[in-house]
Parts: C-alpha cells; sequence; structure tokens
RNA sequence: GCGCCCGUAGCUCAGUUGGAUAGAGCGGCUGCCUUCUAAGCAGCGGGUCGCAGGUUCGAAUCCUGCCGGGCGUGCCA
C-alpha cells in the first residue's frame, strides 16, 4: 500500500540525513501521514519536517528540502513531491499508480479493502440487549446498526466476531417481578376484576395489549391461580411475547445475532454464585447490613457496590460479571459492549467487576451511545417505558423504512445525541442523503445493464488499456476509492462506524461527478472498456460500504 | 454537589489523534436534461468554531476556569 511504502521510505530518508549531518543523531519523532484536505497539496502529506523543526531547532521548509533530497522512491507510485507552506512534504499520486487500483479492484472486488489488523483474534460484540420489559425502543434500536456496522468493520480488519444479544430475564430480579404484576393488574381489569398497575409498575398501553391477548389466549383459567404461581406463568408469557418482538425487530432491522444469552441461564447453571464466590476468595468482597458488597472503590469507583441484597438475591451487578465472567471463560481474545446512556453509572463498576475477578481489564471494552431524541414537528417526545409513552423501534421503521433509518442512525458518531425528526423524516424521505448514495449505485447498475444490451459488458482485466482514464473526474473518483482501505482501518480500529457514512457520501459524490462529465459509453471502444472497469470496480466499492452500513444497494430507483 | 457527553453556517451534523484558505446535507437564490436514471451537476449567499485565559512554529482539536443543554449518580436494570 502507498501509506506504507512512503512511510518507509521517509524512514530511511530520516535516517540518511543524519548520517549525512543534516539532521542531529537524537531526533526520532514518529512518522505521521495526512491526506490533505485541499488537492493541490498532493494526495498524502506529512508534517514531520516541521515537526523535526520544533524538536531539532531550524526552519521547516529547510529541514523538508532537505528530507526530500535523501529521498528515495521507487518508479511509477508518486509523480510529484514538493515541500510546500511552512514546510509539508507533499505526495502526489502518479496516474499509473492510480490506474494500478482500478485493476486491483477488478482483479478482487471482494476482497479489496481488508486487512488483517486482527490476525483471526476472536472478539465478543454485545450490543442492544434490551430488557425483556417492553418492545425495544428507538434509543436502544440506536445500538443495532452501530453494533451490526462495527462488527462487519472488525470482520474486515481480519477479527473473528460473535455478535450477542443479552436477555435480562433473571426471575427473581425486582423489574422482572415488577412487569409481571403489572401484567397480572391488567389482566385481572380485562376481567372486570378491581386491580391496579404498582406504583413502580409499567404504564405502557403494549402491557394492556397484552393482556388483551392473555385473555384471547388463556381465558379466565388464570383468575384463581395461587398469586406466585399466576406471576411465574405470565412472567414465561410475556418473556416469551417481547423477546420474540425483540428478535423480529432486529430482523426488521437488518441485525442479526449469533447468541441470544439469557440471563436466566447463569443463575440456574449456579455461575452467578459462583462469580461471587471468585470474588470472595480474590478478597473483593465484604458483608454489611446484611447485604454483600464488591470493594469497588479498591478499582476505581466511587462507591462499593451490592452484589448479595440483604435478601439474599443477587444484583443485577453480580449477574452482569458473572455474565462477562461467562464471556471470558468462552475464550475470546476481546470483548466490547455497546451499551445506552442509561447504563453509564454502570461502568466503572463493571471494569471494577472484571478486573476483581482478575481479568486484563485491557481485552474489556464499554462503548457508549448517547440518547436519541425523538420530534414530532418542534414537539419533542418523552420516552420512558414506565411513564407509558414510549416509541417503539419497530414504528420507527414502518415510518421512514430500514435503509433510511440505519443511515440516519451511523451518520452521527454515537457519542452524539441524536435529534429524530419523525416527520421529517418521513416528509423528507426523498432528500435523505441514504437516496444520494444509493441512486449512485442505481446509476452504475444502469450503465451495466445499457451495456449488456450493447454487447459491451465490462471487459476482463488484461484486454483493458487503463492509460485512457486520464479525466480529472476519472482520477479524483479513482483517489476516492484508493482510500477506502485506509477508511475501512480507521472505522474499524477507532470504533467509529459512523466515518462509512461520510466516506459512502464522498463516494458518489466523486461518483456523480464522473457521471456527469465523463460519458461511458461511446463510439471509442477502448475508452469504453476502461470506462466500464472503472465503473465496475466503483460498484464493488460501493457494494462493501453499504454491505458495512447495512444499506441495500438498489439496481434501480 | 460529583461524574460523563455535547456546544462549529438559519437547521441537522462532519472535521483524518495539533496542521495549510474550517466542510457536507437540508433550507434560500441562479444556471444545466435530443446522448448511460435531473433522487444528479455547477455556481452564489451564509462562520466571534459557547466565553475567557494558557501551552507552541501552528489550536475547532490539548490544559485551566466559567456559561448553556443533556444524561447518570438505586440493595432498578
Amino acid at each position: 500500500m502507498a501509506r506504507e511504502l512512503i512511510i518507509e521510505v521517509l524512514s530511511e530518508a530520516l535516517s540518511r540525513a543524519k548520517e549525512a549531518g543534516d539532521l542531529p543523531e537524537h531526533v526520532d519523532p514518529p512518522i505521521e501521514l495526512q491526506t490533505p484536505r485541499d488537492p493541490r497539496h498532493g494526495d498524502i502529506a506529512t508534517s514531520l519536517a516541521l515537526v523535526l523543526a520544533s524538536e531539532a531547532g531550524g526552519a521547516g521548509r529547510q529541514i523538508g528540502e532537505k528530507l526530500v533530497s535523501h529521498l528515495d522512491l521507487p518508479q511509477g507510485v508518486i509523480e510529484k513531491i514538493e515541500v510546500a507552506g511552512p514546510g509539508f512534504i507533499n505526495f502526489t499520486f502518479s496516474p499509473e499508480y492510480l490506474r494500478g487500483i482500478v485493476r486491483e479492484i477488478a482483479a478482487g472486488p471482494a476482497e479489496y479493502g481488508r486487512t488483517n489488523e486482527g490476525e483471526g483474534k476472536t472478539l465478543l460484540l454485545e450490543f442492544v440487549s434490551a430488557n425483556p420489559t417492553g418492545p425495544v425502543a428507538v434509543v436502544q434500536g440506536r445500538a443495532g446498526p452501530l453494533g451490526d456496522a462495527l462488527a462487519k468493520l472488525l470482520e474486515r480488519t481480519g477479527w473473528k466476531v460473535s455478535r450477542e444479544y443479552y436477555v435480562n430475564d433473571a426471575t427473581n430480579s425486582t423489574q422482572v417481578r415488577r412487569f409481571a404484576e403489572t401484567l397480572e393488574a391488567r389482566y385481572l381489569q380485562q376481567l372486570g376484576r378491581g386491580a391496579s398497575v404498582p406504583e413502580d409498575g409499567y404504564q405502557g398501553d403494549y402491557v394492556v395489549e397484552m393482556a388483551e391477548d392473555l385473555v384471547k389466549a388463556e381465558g379466565d383459567r388464570y383468575l384463581d391461580t395461587p398469586e406466585e404461581e399466576r406471576l411465574s406463568a405470565f412472567h414465561d408469557y410475556s418473556l416469551k411475547k417481547i423477546v420474540d418482538g425483540h428478535q423480529r425487530d432486529m430482523t426488521a432491522f437488518g441485525v442479526e445475532f449469533d447468541n441470544w444469552f439469557f440471563e436466566s441461564s447463569l443463575h440456574a447453571s449456579g455461575e452467578v454464585e459462583a462469580a461471587i464466590e471468585v470474588l470472595k476468595e480474590r478478597g473483593y468482597t465484604y458483608e454489611k447490613d446484611g447485604a454483600v458488597w464488591l470493594k469497588a472503590t479498591d478499582l476505581g469507583d466511587e462507591q462499593d457496590q451490592v452484589l448479595v441484597r440483604n435478601d439474599g438475591r443477587p444484583s443485577y451487578l453480580a449477574g452482569d460479571i458473572a455474565y462477562h465472567r461467562n464471556k471470558f471463560e468462552r475464550g475470546f481474545d476481546r470483548l466490547i459492549d455497546i451499551w445506552g446512556p442509561d447504563h453509564h453509572g454502570h461502568v466503572r463498576r463493571m471494569k471494577a467487576g472484571v478486573q476483581a475477578l482478575g481479568y486484563d481489564p485491557s481485552r474489556f471494552e464499554i462503548l457508549l451511545h448517547q440518547i436519541v431524541r425523538l420530534f414530532r414537528g418542534s414537539e419533542m417526545v418523552r420516552m420512558s417505558k414506565r411513564a407509558g409513552d414510549i416509541v417503539q423501534l419497530s414504528s420507527l421503521l414502518e415510518d421512514v423504512g430500514a435503509d433510511a433509518a440505519r443511515f440516519f442512525f451511523l451518520m452521527q458518531s454515537m457519542e452524539s445525541h441524536l435529534d429524530f425528526d419523525l416527520e421529517l423524516a418521513k416528509k423528507q424521505a426523498n432528500e435523505n442523503p441514504v437516496y444520494y448514495v444509493q441512486y449512485a449505485h442505481a446509476r452504475i447498475s444502469s450503465i451495466l445493464r445499457e451495456a449488456q444490451e450493447r454487447g459491451a459488458a465490462v471487459p476482463s482485466i488484461d484486454s483493458v488499456d487503463f492509460s485512457r482514464l486520464e479525466h480529472p473526474d476519472e482520477l479524483s473518483l479513482i483517489r476516492k476509492l484508493a482510500e477506502f482501505p485506509d477508511e475501512v482501518a480507521e472505522a474499524a480500529s477507532r470504533h467509529e462506524p459512523h466515518r462509512m457514512t461520510r466516506y459512502s457520501r464522498e463516494l458518489a459524490a466523486a461518483f456523480h461527478l464522473f457521471y456527469t462529465n465523463c460519458r461511458v459509453l461511446g463510439d471509442d471502444g477502448d475508452l469504453t472498456a476502461a470506462r466500464l472497469t472503472l465503473v465496475g470496480a466503483t460498484q464493488a466499492v460501493l457494494r462493501s460500504v453499504l454491505d458495512i452500513i447495512g444499506v441495500s444497494a438498489p439496481e434501480t430507483m
């Protein structure tokens, strides 16, 4: 790859400059490259000379000139090297090198942009994991495309990724019991019995609907069942309904999981007790007020945390610690969780828990995404399961479609609040940026269809005269294609999938410009062949990007 | 109170680990379809990068202090 080559060559030039006495021996800054935003500054630039100037003294430009005089670049990659501004060294790719990229993509469209940074190491990515006390809300749904796109990015950079959804269904947890009690109250109300939803129960209409279904399916047979038995039956009933719904929502959103992990299995297998036992043995627990506590303050948390309540039930944290112990025990090299903003306070104690278990905390990362604020026009919609005014992910998908929703969710960095205007998203569906990108793909498909009909389909690589690609808009399209591998690597290593939506728009823009100014199908057979190959390469990269984002690549629009 | 996130064009947001003249989309105005899809392209207009200091060759980016918005701070999950 060109970047690695340039870094190597610069590093050699640096050594030679030192040998020649042009630079002092002791300076050894890291060599960093950047892509200038102004095309006149070339394709790749480095501020190495500026850094050297501040470390060793002297003028940036002079040091730049000296470095360049020691540069020994192989033929064919770089057309022009220039020292500019305060001392930047700018490299401009040669057309031959750029044309080689088109050849490379055409030769292996599916492999282009794949790297092996992960070296086949295994990684468990847990995301969404909405509580089984109601449908998936929009906020929680935000993690779907984030996790899915991140998984694809990591896979393309050599990681072996498993995707997992955690279901907090522990029967002895407070929220699960509260939900069953709410359903019970709604059930009794359906059958004309006096009953009221508990103080801290779930006010949402979806529980009423669930009670209606329950009456339809089971009639009044639970009216006189003993309380505990009834609650247990209602829990089983609602859990299945709700988890089925979560699975449907994820499928509708194009997000697939390798595994749905149930917290209840940890309690049943004794793993929760076992995890607490490990913490005790390692000296990270104590008893106070009848409860067992984790010494989280020893590990960076602000306060200690309860592991076992004074009534003997393990806390949510205890279950989650057991869960993460289970993840490590399954042999994953690394763990990544994506959590919603409401779990923010849980991060420190969870990391403390993992450390207390004795695992290397650097193998465990928690990514937090921020809230989604929904608007209807200018009015903000409140979202709280308990308050009942919940905007479900499924209704958003029905409203704006999965493609638009995914693109919108991935347009912003995850740590940024996301304002989503339902009316606007629906009304302006045709102006959504997702269509801009998809339209580029549809145009490409159209060209390739037309070419086929004219008997001029994409030619075999060896017969193509790539030197015919010389138009500035052709070359800038190729430049954009050339950035793809680095974009993927950056987005993956920095866990920033939103970079891909930005790249997709830039690539689409480069293509639309090319399309406007360069006619593909014409009388000049060699030119047509070269351009068809370029169009095919663009389609391949566009498909890869859309695959990562999880947005469809339509043949027609 | 404490902790985290955010504050960049009228609106919604990018900004490549500190670089060169701060960008995109939407909205506004003006051009471009007998030729592969005009859901496109080109142009115009739009900015005290929340405020004030500091660090240095260089700050939207790093540090400190303020101001504003959001979230968290349960023996809930």
